[in-house]
DNA sequence: TTGTAAGCGTTATCAT
DNA sequence: ATGATAACGCTTACAA
C-alpha cells in the first residue's frame, strides 16, 4: 500500500480511503483513479490480516460439525460457504468428534473469527463460557441465547407417522440414536406424539438405539429382524440409517417394503440412488447452511444493534414418497 | 498480553517470549511460573491474527475442492482437516465451480493463508501467475513446479481392466467425464491401455461423455443401454456415475451383474449402501488429504530449505470385488 | 480534498 | 535474565 501511495503520489492513508474504503467518497474522482490504477500495475493486493487487526474482525466465519461423512452435514457446510463467499467472508471449518468442541471454539476465537456457526454438536452442552461474548448461529438447536436456524423437525417426525399411519401400519418401529442432538429427539417426538394421537405406540423392543450412520441402521435393523414380533414399518432418525436399515433388510431377503417400509430423513443424494428409492422426509440441508450463515452475517454487519435474536420461522419439511414405503403386507 | 505483564510484574514481549516462546529458554523459572499463573488467571489467550501479521503467517491453510456433493471431495477435505488442526493449523474450505478458481485463490491470498491445497481443479489451467508465491500441494495432478500427492489411476484403470478380463469380458464400455482432471484421464487411459494389450478397445459407442455424477451416470447409462449393441461390463471414472449407472440399469430391469457388469472408482460409502454392493477401485481419499497436508507443513515449516518437491510414490489403490460384477451371460 | 500521527496485539532485535 | 524499541500492514481520527 504505501508503494501504490509513492507510485500514485500521494500518502498512504488515503490509498486506504480508496481502497477498503466507505462509500464516503471524499477523495477527488482524478486522485482516485490515479491510485487505483497505480494499485492494479503493482498488483497490490490488500492484506485481510492486517485490516483485521485494527478493526478487530478477520472477515471469516467458523464452522463446527460432528461428521463430515455424513452428506447432510457436507451440504450444510456447502450451504454457509456459497454465502459466505459472496459476502466477502472466508470459511473455516472444524469437522467435530475427535477434538472436543471448546477446542475448536478456543481456535476460531484465536484466530478472532467474526461468527461461528454450529451444528449438530450440543452447544448447550458445552462448558459455560466456551462462547462467550462470540456471535454464534446455531442449526437444529433452538436458543434464546443465540441466533438458531431450525427445521420443522416435529413436522417431521409427524410427517413420517402420517404417512405410514395413512399406509394402515399400526406395528411401528423407530430407529434413532442415544444421541441429544435437538433434530433426531424431536423428530423422535413428532413420530411418537403423532402415534399415540392415533392410539398407538412404538413397543419397546420396536425402539432400537444405535449411531445415525448406516453401520448404525444395518446393526439396528438386524436386532430388529431377529426378533419374534416385528413391526411392518420403521422410520429412522435419518438417511444414513434408513439406508444401512433397508441394507439389512435386503441382506437377510426381507423384501422392502412388502415385509417391511422403511422411512428415513434428511433426503440426502443417495436416497436416490438405492434400490427400491428411499422414502424420506426432506431437510433442506443446504438452505440451513446458508440461512445460518446470512442471519449470522446480518448480525455481523448491524453489529451491536438488535441483540435480541430474531425469531426465524423453522425451515419447512417436505414428504418424499418413493419406493421403501407401502401398505403394510396382509392389507390390501 | 499487557495485562498478563503488568499482573506478573515484567515487561510485555516477556510475556510473549514466554507463551508463545521458542524453546530458548532464557526466562527465570520463578518468572516463567509467574508469568504462566498470571495468563491463566485472566483468561488470556494469544491473538493467532497479531501474530500472523509480524510474522506474516497466518497459520492456517487453504483448501480448494470443485464439488463438495462428492463424498470423494469431502472425505479429502476430512483427511486435510485431521492432519491440520492436529498441526495446529486452521482450514480455510473453497467450494469450486461457481466461482472461478482464481478468485479463491485471491481471496485466500489476501488472508495471508501459509499454504493451498488444491484438488481437481485443474491447477495447470490457472493464469499462470495465479499461485505464483504461494506455498501449494496439488492432489490427483502430478507437477514438477508444486507437491503433488497422488493415487495410482493408472493402476485403477489397469485393475479394473484387468478384472472385467479376468471375468471373460470382451465387450467393454466406459463412461466418464470430457474433464482434463488428470485422474479421470489416467484411469481412463489405465483402463484402455489394459484392454489394448490384451487385443481389445472399446468402441466409441461404448463410451460415453457425461458429467462425473450420478445424473451423468444414470444418463450415459441409458444412452448405451438404448444402443443396438451393449458391451457387458462398463467402468466409470467415478463411483458416483457408477452408482448412477446402476441405476439406470437397475431401473430398465436390465440385471446387474448379469446382464451388465459395473466397476466404479473411488470407494465412496455409497458404494457398500446400494444393492447389489457396487465393485469397484478404492482411492483412500481421506489419506490422500492427509498427506497432502503432511507434505504441504512439512514444507512451510522447513520454509525455503528443500525447493524440490519431494517425489512422493503415488498412494496405491485396491480392487474392491463386490456384487456388481460378474462373468457375462452366456460364458459358463 | 489530503496528509499526519497514533495504534491494533504481536514478535524480534537489541541493549542493558 | 530482562526490558525498551521498532516493526508488521493497515484503519481512523484529526489536522492542514
Amino acid at each position: 500500500m504505501h508503494d501504490v501511495a509513492q507510485m500514485a503520489g500521494v500518502s498512504q492513508p488515503l490509498v486506504s480511503q480508496v481502497i477498503g474504503g466507505r462509500p464516503s467518497v471524499r477523495v477527488a474522482e482524478v486522485t482516485r483513479q490515479r491510485i487505483l490504477r497505480a494499485a492494479a500495475d503493482l498488483g497490490y493486493q490488500p492484506n485481510v490480516v492486517a485490516r483485521g487487526l485494527v478493526q478487530s474482525r478477520s472477515y471469516s466465519l467458523g464452522v463446527i460439525v460432528p461428521d463430515f461423512a455424513n452428506p447432510f452435514f457436507a451440504d450444510v457446510v456447502d450451504g454457509v460457504e456459497r454465502v459466505a463467499t459472496e459476502e466477502g467472508y472466508a470459511v473455516v471449518l472444524c469437522n467435530g468428534l475427535d477434538v472436543p468442541a471448546e477446542t475448536h471454539v478456543a481456535s476460531l476465537r484465536a484466530r478472532q473469527i467474526d461468527g461461528v456457526i454450529i451444528d449438530a454438536i450440543g452447544a448447550a452442552s458445552l462448558p459455560g463460557d466456551a462462547l462467550a461474548g462470540l456471535n454464534v448461529a446455531l442449526i437444529d438447536e433452538p436458543s434464546d441465547m443465540y441466533l438458531s436456524v431450525t427445521s420443522d423437525a416435529l413436522g417431521a417426525g409427524r410427517l413420517a407417522a402420517e404417512h405410514l399411519l395413512g399406509l394402515g401400519h399400526r406395528v411401528v418401529g423407530f430407529l434413532g440414536p442415544a444421541s441429544n442432538y435437538w433434530a433426531f429427539r424431536t423428530r423422535e417426538r413428532g413420530f411418537v406424539q403423532t402415534l399415540r394421537a392415533a392410539g398407538l405406540r412404538v413397543a419397546s423392543d420396536h425402539l432400537r438405539r444405535a449411531p445415525a450412520t448406516a453401520a448404525g441402521g444395518i446393526s439396528a435393523m438386524r436386532t430388529l429382524l431377529g426378533q419374534l414380533t416385528r413391526p411392518t414399518a420403521v422410520f429412522c432418525a435419518n438417511d444414513l440409517m434408513a439406508l444401512g436399515a433397508l441394507k439389512a433388510c435386503l441382506t437377510a431377503r426381507v423384501r422392502v417394503p412388502e415385509e417391511m417400509s422403511i422411512i428415513g430423513c434428511d433426503d440426502i443424494d443417495a436416497a436416490q440412488l438405492v434400490t427400491p428409492e428411499l422414502t424420506t422426509v426432506q431437510i433442506r440441508a443446504r438452505e440451513m447452511g446458508a440461512r445460518a450463515a446470512r442471519v449470522l452475517i446480518r448480525r455481523l454487519q448491524s453489529e451491536t444493534k438488535g441483540t435480541r435474536p430474531a425469531a426465524n420461522s423453522p425451515l419447512a419439511v417436505r414428504l418424499m414418497v418413493r419406493r421403501t414405503t407401502s401398505v403394510p403386507r396382509g392389507v390390501s
